[in-house]
DNA sequence: ACATTAAGTGATT
DNA sequence: AATCACTTAATGT
């Protein structure tokens, strides 16, 4: 497929892409799709080519929490760990939107490292990233009140789907945050009434 | 018209 | 910030 040149040309070298476009396989999912679920074996690497893929991590008990976004060029970064341990995921991994992806078979993985420096820096970059955006939702859980957690989140779901017009309800939300949708509510109208964004049913725009 | 689901709000812990 | 109890508003059948 040529999305795959299209979307890493600029960052993998041009064997490494023939190679890929020859083992991978090109995966469609819609909107809601699991993708990867917790407690699966993970035996190949998902490079994202479109769309969104929302990754969420469950506590000892039952709530969800959401971690991250991956878009266009990302790659799951906990799935290479799972695929070289052949441990299980320990993360849900949720198609967001419409979203192809290409499974690259884990035997490749290790073998690529040692022949293409752009695959070691593409991994190491991706480590890189990833650890970043970790720490920022670490933060953000540890250190932050519901309302700024509440901000970030739409600001990374503005971003992820670059779309200002969000479809859900608060009890989504909610449950992502691991509060209860009274909280989400409250909180959400008092940033309407800051105007930072407007409340419809199933839906919120955002200003900022 | 009625039932169901989403959202708003005061009071209490 | 969570929970309760209730109201109001939007939507589906």
């Amino acid at each position: 497929m040529d999305l795959l040149r299209e979307t890493y040309g600029g960052v993998l070298e041009p064997e490494l892409i023939l190679e890929l476009q020859r083992v991978a396989t090109i995966k469609n999912f819609t909107e809601g799709d699991l993708i990867i679920d917790y407690g699966q074996y993970v035996r190949s690497m998902p490079l994202l080519l479109t769309g969104t893929i929302k990754i969420i991590r469950r506590d000892m008990e039952q709530g969800d929490l959401f971690l991250y976004y991956l878009a266009k060029g990302d790659t799951c970064t906990m799935s290479i760990a799972c695929c070289v341990g052949l441990k299980k995921s320990e993360i849900r991994a949720e198609a967001e939107t419409e979203t192809v992806v290409a499974m690259v078979p884990k035997q490749y993985l290790a073998d690529w490292l040692g022949r293409y420096a752009s695959w070691r820096a593409f991994i190491l970059q991706s480590y890189a990233a990833r650890m970043d955006e970790l720490l920022q939702s670490i933060d953000n859980l540890a250190f932050m009140d519901m309302e700024s957690r509440i901000v970030y989140y739409l600001q990374e779901k503005v971003k992820a789907l670059d779309n200002r017009i969000l479809i859900g309800t608060h009890q989504q939300i909610a449950t992502e945050l691991n509060t209860s949708r009274v909280v989400v509510s409250r909180i959400l109208k008092k940033l309407e009434k800051e105007q930072k964004i407007v409340l419809l049913r199933n839906e919120i725009r955002v200003l900022f």
